[in-house]
DNA sequence: GAAAAATCGTTCGTATACAAACAAGTTTAG
DNA sequence: CTAAACTTGTTTGTATACGAACGATTTTTC
């Protein structure tokens, strides 16, 4: 139609724009981790955040985030759906009133414990595509471009 | 502690996890596209529903869900706000009734010749870190994985 | 031709994701 | 020392994203 001929998106592939296979790719990398995940009852980000706490011992709920990459406003609530389960413990910071200090309860270590062996089995599902090489690769470019 | 010594991370590394390069490189792209498109008030989702419908010329609510990777209920908000704006127009479809036929408007056809060009551009701003060969590596590796 | 299966669009609930504005507390500049 | 600037965490609002369940309709199967 006239207005079709108008619009002339000869050009433009969405299916070829980076920010449209990224979207893609994270698509499926998420229902990978979803479906290994399930028995967890643990999200991407949720299992991120644990892992992260882990590593440090204890940190504040802004580290944490910039650790994991995430927010504040979504950090909150990554970080209150963790607690209300129990699997974090808070701590108030003696030297800076502001901040609210966070580390792994017992649960919390334990399950994480066994979570990791499949974090993984994610990693590696999403990459089975790939070649050995080509995985290397894939993860020097995005690194690289983030 | 013996918490952290119990839950033994040493070896998983979340910043080297595909899923979370992943997160990141589309936090990115995200953020390139929401400040080049500021002025036209489109989400990348929301452009990509555009420059789809403008493809086809008229396609139904979920095949369009299909060829933008939406599922249904994301589609169902997409083409709500898209249609409150008055950027798409419905038609029902006589031959299966169940059927909604979208297609552009006469000011939504306006609004997406113009913006293909910022399109273009936020997708070279977010390859700018690679080399013209490390782009069509990365643009062959993603879609190899999804 | 009737029952079964599939498709289309909708609704609800939960979980990121981030802009914007905010209060409270801490650090820095002059 | 004090005012300005910054940091920390919270709240609100908007927009994906998807599982699950649903009614209406169409297609397939027998």
């Amino acid at each position: 139609s006239e207005l079709c001929r108008r619009v002339s998106a000869d050009s433009y592939r969405l299916e070829e724009q980076i920010g449209f296979l990224l979207r893609r790719a994270q698509q499926r990398a998420t229902a990978i981790f979803t479906a290994r995940f399930a028995g967890y009852g643990l999200t991407p980000t949720q299992f991120a955040a644990l892992a992260k706490i882990a590593d440090e011992g204890e940190v504040s709920q802004n580290r944490l985030g910039r650790l994991t990459a995430m927010d504040p406003a979504t950090m909150k609530g990554v970080i209150d759906r963790l607690s209300e389960r129990g699997l974090i413990a808070r701590r108030a910071d003696q030297e800076d009133r502001r901040r609210t200090q966070w580390r792994l309860s017992e649960s919390g270590a334990a399950l994480l414990a066994t979570a990791y062996g499949d974090g993984f089995a994610v990693t590696a599902e999403i990459l089975d595509p790939l070649s050995p090489r080509e995985r290397g690769t894939l993860l020097r470019l995005l690194e690289k471009m983030v």
